[in-house]
DNA sequence: ATACATTATGCTCGATTATGCAGCTTTCCC
DNA sequence: GGGAAAGCTGCATAATCGAGCATAATGTAT
């Protein structure tokens, strides 16, 4: 059993986030993962199915028409590309590893889906990203503070990029502002450009994620070429073959959502 | 019988901490652990359900989810003597002054109150904090990191602590977890009562705005006494002319709201 | 000083809730 | 159509809840 689950309430919040990530409950998994009979699972299900939360399957749940959920998120489709953006990014992600979440609103999706169970270090400069990860119970959070550029959320400064260069970062999710394959990763803002290059330096696994209004722009500042780049996450439908082509380079694994 | 925990209002914050740490109460777990009956956990419980704080399901409590939360609280008269506490806590910044604002509830009505014109410059270890003062284009946001304790919501370890060395705070704003007349401020927390210990050594004036439901009750750990304090802000109506008496202390102003 | 009010707590007992199991029915897939 | 997997109904059990009452301690009014 676990024990953040020890409640039936909880666990059917759980069951509720889970949903929202997966899109869907099986109860013989959830059974063994909580450490109940189906039966229970079954009877949570009823309950979060007469809330409307979700529709009962054969064999599980599945989330209930898309009218449902987030007013925002379903309004706009940047946003619900935002979220399979995310969904994809959190699939890359080991248990037990050491994760940058830098500034934007593509990783603020990110830890938004992270499943609250989820073990790892937590790192970011980001001030909303780390209000938001207040709410996993098992990760690890570590701030980078100093003096806050309001535009980015978050410190850029030399104290934050000197507590930066003490750590070292298995999976660094960068922050994209504007991506071309030609150029790789620019930036707007100098400070920003300058702390995201010292960032690159102390990570391991570089990971791009790139909403397709961010595709073939370029701003003022070089961050990082495409041959620093390890994973790109992108969405399928908005890019073309010959688009696609220009990114088949080796050392670059591309995840298409 | 614990002897920290002797009064029910020591309990209930007891029970608050310890809910924002594990999000959840068990009853019988309590029950055992603070040596009374399961009934009287329960009764404290249905205390802190009255003020949202949690919510009761069969077996203990729960945390309420945050949505819910604000609603409850915007509703709730907590609230509204936060606010009024907050509005007096703000007529005491001078513009240019140099301001921390320590974790809190009561902290974060305030910056939540601050008009958005203010120019001060704002430093905070809180993360909630620093999320809202976001909105504010006039100030200077300096934030404190480092690892995160979440039951707190900020930073609180040695970095913190040394970057907070090197700061000189005109005034600063501690948040309280208890307080009495006879002991001063306390903390549930210890490395959090280190840290408002190290707050306390580099602040000029130091403002506690106290909300009645901390106020005669006792946590482990000193953070400062009665004599350390430059203003209270009190709600007038919860106190009686002989606890009033109490705080009647040279270099001590009180404010009534 | 005495009587009354308030508060905190514990106890009992019938009602409610959560869960699992057994046995039968339904659904799915080949 | 038939077997396997999942679902449902009814029942059993244990834990928990809630109302009401008793008790002790403290505070307040006469």
């Amino acid at each position: 059993m676990l024990d953040y689950a020890a409640f039936p309430k909880q666990r059917q919040l759980l069951l509720t986030e889970r949903l929202q990530i997966d899109g869907k409950l099986v109860c013989s998994e959830l059974a063994e993962e909580f450490g109940v009979s189906e039966h229970t699972i079954r009877r949570d299900i009823i309950e979060l199915s007469k809330l409307g939360i979700c529709k009962k399957v054969y064999g599980g749940a599945i989330v209930v028409s898309p009218a449902q959920g987030s007013l925002a998120e379903r309004a706009s489709k940047i946003e619900h590309e935002k979220r399979l953006i995310a969904q994809a990014a959190i699939k890359l992600i080991s248990p037990g590893s050491t994760i940058f979440l830098d500034s934007g609103t593509t990783n603020l999706a990110i830890v938004h889906s992270l499943p609250s169970e989820i073990d790892i270090t937590l790192i970011t400069n980001s001030i909303p990203i780390a209000n938001e990860a207040l709410r996993l119970p098992n990760i690890e959070l570590i701030l980078l503070g100093g003096k806050v550029t309001k535009s980015v959320g978050g410190a850029l400064n030399a104290d934050a990029q000197n507590e930066l260069s003490k750590m070292f970062i298995d999976m660094c999710f960068i922050g994209i502002c504007a991506f071309s394959p030609e150029h790789g990763i620019t930036g707007f803002n100098y400070d920003d450009a300058c702390f995201k290059r010292a960032l690159v330096k102390q990570s391991g696994q570089l990971i791009a994620a790139v909403s397709h209004e961010k595709y073939e722009t370029i701003a003022k500042h070089k961050v990082v070429g495409l041959e620093g780049i390890s994973d790109l996450i992108l969405c399928k439908e908005k890019l073309s073959r010959k688009q696609l082509g220009e990114l088949n380079i080796s050392g670059l694994a591309v995840h298409l959502v």
